[in-house]
DNA sequence: CTGTTAGCGCCTTCAA
DNA sequence: TTGAAGGCGCTAACAG
């Protein structure tokens, strides 16, 4: 009866089913993981849960996830790599299905990667990954949303474009100034160094560049940055000298947060695909348990120019 | 040996342990799970998990969670009652040991309670809650945050504030005035119904009412606002018509979101305890799994007027 | 077609 | 001190 058999009647069904329902009744998960060996639970490990940025991939995951009966088991790593690799340990213990990391530490990746493929757990990086490293993963391609930011910038005509850029070391932010620099290739224009400005792509750094350079009587008619705080700030430091966006000097910034789009110039951004990051990071994940796909997968998703008043 | 014992040499261990992990072994949780009644593992179920909101919730969850050993297995119910209920279901089935919801549809509450009460399992309400439903909540003061924000004002000797108001079906928006109001009949100041002005609390609903205020030549030289979106609004609108901040007009947001502190104008605002929310949701869950404490506990922290520069 | 049974891996109890 | 056995609740296989 309780799979669904034919040979009972309508009202014996009903009444059964009443009766579960007034006891409570619900199948214990657990015994059936034991017995079947899957938990139907992934386990997603997120470098900093409270980063705005990973709601939506959270969100994204968990739609494709819970569609095929599979669970969200949360984990924090907090930017900590030692806590990445705690985590591990658990997911081993918990017998999780498979795992979606946005990791933290490279160092780390292929020790705990090889724990993972001992117990046959598949996994999927996200948002970040290391070259050398055998395994899934999803990105966004960088280079091509700054790319396309700054090839829309030459569009209108302008020659000679500041680079915010972000932290050297992330490769985030060498991928981004390459598509820069690709783009001012493919027009046929020089890429004078003295205009690419590395930071900590906070919004200050922003704003201090941006003072600077027109302290400086640095010659440019448009900005590209790493990130929308430092459009921000390049804003502000143009309004308070008096410049007017994007008449005098465009702007466009990176990743699209939520302000972009209500700051006091909206601002010509290019959009990161954040929620279908984590679908994709499901479809690819499930593929594998399924056995579908036993070699690597790597999916760049392309970024979006969102053009707004700024340019 | 497995359990610590005392009687085994140092060397013996060692090796043990180099096995244990060169095999790649872990204790299987779910087995200990079926056996000993307990999965130490708690339900969280998010109104909307791509609302920057909730990221610092779930840390402060996860942070008190993980301390003790527990997992967080996390449902989006997406703003969706019926997806609510139907996580329920999943949640008694995998015999977590607790729950924590931030609750979409008070329709449904006390029937999904009483499924979670008949399998004794705790529950905790988040940052929302009904008035005659007998469980354990946490939220924040609306009341108190407004008052203090709207006190502020009143310190700095205005006598004229406008209110920005939120959508009124809210109770959220309905104390926030509570709030205004009471810090206005302590300053013995009449409440002028003309100064309140609810709307969708959307960033062009602050920027339209301020403007049509200002056009109407309607009379103030504050503003306290239900939210910080109303606040920059506002800020845009009066920056317009050429007046400045605090000087002319001092603005007064709540929430503290993340661009509160860099806007054009940093803003003065009220900022909710975000993360000490999900770390008492967790504190309390879990004292009531452990039976220190079988009556309901309500807990409603303390937001923080947080002043910068547009007051 | 129905009912019984073994075993998933662990912890606890009881026996040796 | 150590080892063996029972049972948590489920499913799959097998016997009646």
């Amino acid at each position: 009866m309780l799979n669904n058999r034919y040979d009972v009647s309508q009202e014996t069904r009903k009444r059964i089913l009443a009766i579960i329902e007034e006891l409570g009744y619900a199948p214990n998960h657990l015994a059936r993981s034991l017995r079947m060996g899957q938990t139907k639970t992934i386990g997603v490990v997120i470098s900093d849960v409270s980063n705005p940025f990973f709601g939506s991939v959270i969100s994204g995951i968990e739609n494709i996830l819970r569609e095929e009966g599979y669970c969200v088991l949360l984990y924090n790593a907090n930017e900590d790599a030692q806590r990445e690799e705690e985590v591990f340990k658990v997911l081993l213990e918990r017998r999780v299905d498979g795992v979606i990391i946005t990791p933290v530490d490279e160092s780390n990746f292929s020790a705990l990667l090889s724990l993972l493929q001992k117990a046959n757990i598949p996994c999927v990086f996200l948002a970040r990954y290391a070259k050398n490293i055998p395994v899934s993963y999803v990105i966004a391609d960088d280079l091509l949303g700054s790319f396309l930011a700054t090839e829309h910038l030459l569009k209108k005509g302008h020659k000679r474009i500041l680079y915010l850029g972000g932290p050297p070391f992330l490769t985030t932010s060498q991928e981004r100034i390459q598509g820069y620099k690709k783009a001012l290739e493919q027009y046929g224009l020089p890429s004078d160094e003295n205009l690419i400005k590395p930071s900590r792509a906070k919004m200050e750094d922003g704003y201090k560049i941006v003072k600077e350079a027109l302290f400086q009587k640095l010659e440019f008619t448009a900005i590209a940055s790493f990130n929308d705080y430092l459009a921000f700030g390049a804003l502000r430091a143009l309004r308070e000298n008096g410049l007017s966006v994007p008449r005098d000097v465009a702007v466009v910034g990176y990743d699209d947060v939520e302000f972009a789009s209500i700051s006091w110039v909206p601002l010509t951004t290019v959009r990161m695909p954040k929620y279908e990051l984590g679908v994709e990071a499901a479809k690819i994940l499930l593929s594998h348990i399924r056995g579908e796909a036993e070699s690597i997968k790597k999916v760049v998703l392309k970024p979006k120019l969102i053009v707004r008043s700024s340019t």
